[in-house]
RNA sequence: GGCGACGUGGCCAAGUGGUAAGGCAGAAGCCUGCAAAGCUUUUACCCCCAGUUCGAAUCUGGGCGUCGCCUCCA
């Protein structure tokens, strides 16, 4: 297995540090606002790979923070005249119900910020103790300097910072590029005692804590959205780095950034879709499998356009993982045919497609292999010759395997519970005269092969429209006629 | 200004040395009474120039273009 670490800037072999065991730190959101879908790719792109793992075998322990207090959640309390907190409790819950809609599995661990107040303080005084950090007016700043492996997070080096000219409003710092640790409260801040008296943490602060905490250093994968990287990452694992010398994280893995119109979607920029609005009208398994065609490094335009496709490609899928569940059925009630070369593709299929998620994740590729054997799925159903039922089953299974390792649920297009009206409709056109939906169904099939046997199209295509006004559809395929949903 | 990434058919997108996966859209044909679904066929001088090599979309150098980070940001 390998993967992409952005800190080296190459693939290398994953090894995990404790045999059979991955520990990864995704960092979570702000609890300000809704997130929006270039958050979600990020997230998703991290739930499949914990899924990835899982299916390998490992033992994934996968810690995500929330981030409940900061400077962007206090500003938007007082814009709405309510408690940071309120706010905060507000989105958490949001997050927490959107994320799981989307169909991203519950991290193994979700700390909050506000309940970690206690060891981030610990680690600032170890940090001031150590001469990595300093305080100033009730502010506590790391002073960047004195980390000799600052940059190595980011592949940055100080002085091209520095050259990069920027002005830094606080004069009072020892050097521009230090970053709080600590900061001081203004009045109707939520606010903790310390010993530099009250304030907050820092963002950077939060992470480089909950991680020492809950995983212990260093792990194996921490992960986040490329604009994580600087400086956010870098400063988290200069921090953590300095207070307990010992590497912070293995490998480094980040997500290229979602696009609108070729620019990147941020809330400043005001070009962004919300998670909840996109999945009001769109299904998480759309949503899913728009995002996975595109591998999880490279940049992701989005559009409508691309998402209505998506969405007519994982109909196409369901229709052959249904029509393969069908042709089972039917083949199981006939003569045993031979096994065919048709098995062979699903052997196929699955091998690639583990190799192209092997190989940092690639999910494009490994779909392109899951669109393959839907399509020698179709060819095989349409073949006209007798099916072998442990083949269709083979293949059925193999493409919701493939499907499930990246969460994509396939919409069914069989009906769970015909509508009653089947019967009375039934009764009307076959003359029925029980009370079985499936007999009547059944039944209407029938008469409607008669009629159109009997080139009675009127009468066949009666039944159809009657059949299509209970929003059902019904379809002749190759391997018969059966009523599915619209 | 510094650092980095990317540029593949109409749109999207895999592929990192042996002459181009897949999805969407389009076209033609087949199947069908008509639908629906499906099947078959069909379009690429891989941004440009130079170089390395028997051979490059893939490596090197230069150019052009796009994007990201350097400030809160997934």
């Amino acid at each position: 297995m390998k993967l992409y670490d952005s800190s080296r800037r190459e693939k290398v072999p994953f090894i995990p540090l404790e045999e059979g065991r991955v520990r990864m730190y995704v960092c979570g959101p702000t609890v300000y606002d809704d997130i929006h879908i270039g958050n979600a790719r990020t997230f998703l792109s991290f739930d499949v790979i914990r899924r990835w793992f899982t299916e390998q075998g490992y033992e994934v322990t996968f810690v995500q923070n929330l981030t409940d207090v900061d400077d962007k959640i206090i500003k938007r309390g007082q814009e709405r005249g309510v408690e940071a907190a309120q706010i905060a409790a507000t989105y958490t819950e949001e997050f927490i119900n959107i994320t799981r809609q989307f169909g991203i599995l519950e991290p193994t661990i979700r700390p909050r910020a506000t309940q970690e107040i206690g060891p981030m303080i610990e680690m600032i005084q170890e940090l001031i103790a150590q001469g990595y950090a300093y305080e100033l007016n009730g502010d506590v700043y790391f002073a960047v300097r004195s980390d000799k492996e600052y940059g190595h997070v980011s592949g940055k080096n100080i002085d091209d910072l520095m050259a990069g000219a920027r002005i830094e409003a606080d004069e009072t710092k020892r050097d521009p590029l230090d970053f709080a640790l600590w900061k001081s409260a203004k009045p109707g801040e939520p606010t903790w005692d310390s010993p530099w008296g009250p304030g907050r943490p820092g963002w950077h602060t939060e992470c480089a804590a909950m991680v020492h905490r809950y995983l212990g250093m260093p792990i194996d994968i921490h992960g986040g959205g490329a604009d994580l990287q600087f400086p956010h990452h870098e400063n988290e694992s200069a921090q953590a780095e300095s207070c307990w010398h010992t590497p912070f994280a293995n490998h480094w893995m980040h997500t290229g950034m979602l696009r609108v119109n070729g620019e990147k979607m941020s809330k400043s920029l005001g070009n962004f879709f919300t998670l909840k609005e996109i999945l009001e009208k769109h299904s998480p398994a759309a949503l899913r499998l728009l995002m996975l065609q595109t591998h999880y490094r490279s940049p992701l335009d989005f559009s409508f356009e691309r998402l209505e496709g998506a969405q007519g490609a994982l109909e196409r899928i369901a229709n052959t993982i249904a029509n393969l569940a069908w042709a089972a059925e039917k083949a199981l009630q006939e003569e045993p045919a031979e096994t065919s070369e048709f098995a062979q593709k699903t052997a196929d299929m699955c091998s690639a497609f583990s190799d192209c998620m092997d190989d940092d994740f690639n999910t494009a590729g490994a779909l392109a292999e899951v669109f393959e054997l839907v399509s020698a799925s179709n060819s095989y159903l349409d073949s006209g010759s007798a099916l072998c039922a442990r083949d269709c089953l083979m293949a059925h299974d193999a493409l919701l395997w493939a499907l499930g390792v990246l969460g994509i649920e396939v919409p069914s297009v069989q009906v769970d519970e015909l509508p009653k009206e089947l019967i009375d409709l039934a009764r009307e056109m076959s003359g029925y005269q029980g009370e079985s939906v499936q007999e009547a169904s059944q039944l209407l099939i029938d008469t409607r092969a008669q009629a159109r046997k009997q080139k009675d199209w009127p009468l066949a295509d009666v039944i159809r429209n009657a059949v299509s006004a209970l929003g059902l559809l019904i379809e002749d395929t190759a391997n018969g006629t059966r009523i599915k949903r619209a």
